[in-house]
RNA sequence: GCCCCUGUCGUCUAGCUUGGUCUAGGACAUCGCCCUUUCAAGGCGGCAACACGGGUUCAAAUCCCGUCGGGGGCGCCA
């Protein structure tokens, strides 16, 4: 079998979003897990809506996701350039080859004639297709109307009768009637080449032998058969990947949440957690193990066990994924991609000192697994820095005033104040003291001392919680750190 | 409107090619229980689907036909 040649064609008229990259994602994986090339090649030929800047977004974001290209712009390749807008002489060249056959011709409607023609077979209940007007126009008449300056397309001169069918990897046969494709424009009025032509001769030149893309190409697909039957060059095999889309089952857009890539990645959601998601999108690996690798997806993705039916983007199932890459993560991995959102709420200081790395990374450790992107992670330790009981809530502050609560607390006040420094182990000892002296146990004398030093009634285990407040109290941050027994002795005054 | 694609739990899917092993499996979400001084995490369990109607067959999620639903396309956009 030859070498398997893929590519991803974008138009830099946006930002990635995530129905392209699935559609990039299948390519790549099925590339690299083919041993073959990964193509990036840019569709720019719509100079109005083109920009670079989208391009270099583009590059980047794929660059973020881990989808590298064999052969592109800035890199270069066998087949280039890579870019369109630099291929327009090789498309014209091309065109010069199928006027003269006579199996394309200069078409002088204008947008408007074509457009009344259109509305009209449809309010006739007709699907529209071109009537083939300028086909009798004989190539030196047109090129004498041209050379005067009339303004002209170029069609493909398509068969009346019979049907075109292609094999597409995942739908299997599919066929369309002639009759309802038109003679499709190769060549737009103001030269540079119509996509489905450009596309054709690019796939072919580059040697492209899998068009992986989205299911909203399949219509064309027929059209490019007979660019490529005009060509005589042989078509690759297709394959249609069905559309992501949003909860309310409309195509996946903003008001659905982050469709940007690079929004992922601000929300501190890990490339390989996009990465593996995107991939169980319309694809289920054999063994039903779910939480991949990039280099396990590339072992066990199989194009041909990819879902025909479109499916919806489940934001709740990428936040589990994110979870379990986060675990997989070291200590010190998760705190470096936890400090920048720390950083930007003010809560960590710009200048991180030996110390304070090793503060945040036993508190990342803790705090992580309550959430499950790093955007996340702020609010939570917010709990940590923020201490005030007079905004308890009235409900946590009952909690304090029964009768167990406050004699277990002012015991503890007592005892703590005796102490110059304090530790779990410590915390430990004086409970197992009150609860002597007090007959308080369990959830009576743990509850009201958690309240007592958090302010809350939840959070994470004292034993987790006393270490981080004691070491961080010592650490200088943005807004200070209080101790326990600064906490207890706060609390006492609240009480009065 | 016309053409094309598609239809298994709320969601992603396994099973469909080669009918029986499917009282339809897994995962997310949800609910409950356990663990636990709280919350979270974790462990265990529950709820929950073959769109509908006809065939074919001893037997259909699996094959055939129809209906309905969803999506896409119908550009000198890509």
């Amino acid at each position: 079998m030859d070498k398997v040649r893929v590519r991803f064609a974008p138009s830099p008229t946006g930002f990635l979003h995530v129905g392209n990259a699935r559609t990039a994602l299948f390519n790549w994986l099925f590339a690299r897990q083919s041993e073959g090339v990964f193509i990036l090649r840019i569709e720019d030929t719509d100079i109005k809506r083109s920009a670079s800047e989208y391009e270099s977004r583009l590059k980047k974001d794929l660059c973020w996701l881990g989808l590298d290209w064999d052969e592109g712009p800035d890199i270069g390749g066998r087949f280039g350039p890579y870019r369109q807008s630099l291929r327009i002489d090789i498309y014209r060249s091309y065109t010069q080859k199928l006027l003269e056959e006579g199996k394309a011709y200069y078409c002088f409607c204008s947008l408007q004639e074509l457009e009344k023609e259109r509305k009209r077979a449809i309010s006739l209940g007709k699907m529209p297709v071109y009537s083939g007007r300028c086909q009798a126009i004989s190539l030196e008449e047109a090129r004498r109307r041209v050379d005067a300056g009339e303004q002209a397309a170029v069609r493909l001169r398509t068969p009346e009768k019979g049907d075109i069918r292609y094999n597409d990897l995942v739908r299997g046969t599919l066929n369309f009637d002639l009759k309802l494709i038109g003679d499709p424009i190769l060549v737009r009025s103001n030269e540079l080449p119509a996509y489905n032509y450009a596309v054709v001769i690019d796939d072919s030149l580059m040697e492209i032998t899998h068009v992986i893309r989205g299911e909203d190409h399949i219509s064309n697909t027929p059209r490019q058969i007979l660019i490529y039957k005009a060509l005589s060059l042989t078509p690759p095999q297709f394959v249609h990947l069905s559309l992501v889309m949003g909860k309310d089952n409309t195509r996946l857009s903003k008001r659905h949440g982050a469709t940007a890539i690079d929004q992922f990645e601000k929300q501190g959601i890990l490339s390989s957690s996009l990465f593996n998601y995107l991939a169980l999108l319309g694809w289920a690996p054999p063994e039903g193990e779910e939480v991949l690798t990039k280099n396990e997806l590339v072992e066990l993705f199989n194009l041909k066990k990819v879902s025909r039916s479109a499916a919806i983007f489940d934001y709740d199932k990428l936040h589990w994924i994110n979870r379990q890459h986060i675990k997989e993560l070291s200590s010190r991995q998760k705190a470096e991609l936890a400090y920048p959102y720390l950083k930007e709420s003010k809560l960590l200081p710009e200048k991180m000192t030996d110390a304070h790395w090793e503060w945040l990374e036993k508190a990342v450790e803790s705090l992580i697994e309550r959430v499950d992107r790093f955007s996340d992670l702020p609010e939570q330790f917010v709990k940590l820095f923020e201490f005030s009981p007079s905004r308890m809530e009235d409900k946590t502050k009952e909690e304090l005033e029964t009768d167990c609560a406050l004699r277990v607390i002012y015991l503890f006040a007592e005892k703590i104040s005796r102490l110059d420094s304090f530790d779990y182990d410590k915390f430990a000892s004086l409970t197992h003291e009150i609860k002597r002296e007090t007959g308080c146990k369990g959830k009576d004398l743990y509850h009201p001392l958690r309240v007592a030093l958090t302010a809350r009634d939840s959070g994470l285990d004292l034993d987790k919680f006393i270490p981080l407040v004691e070491k961080g109290a010592k650490l200088s941050f943005p807004k200070p750190l209080k101790n326990c027994s600064q906490r207890i002795s706060e609390v006492l005054n609240f009480l009065k």
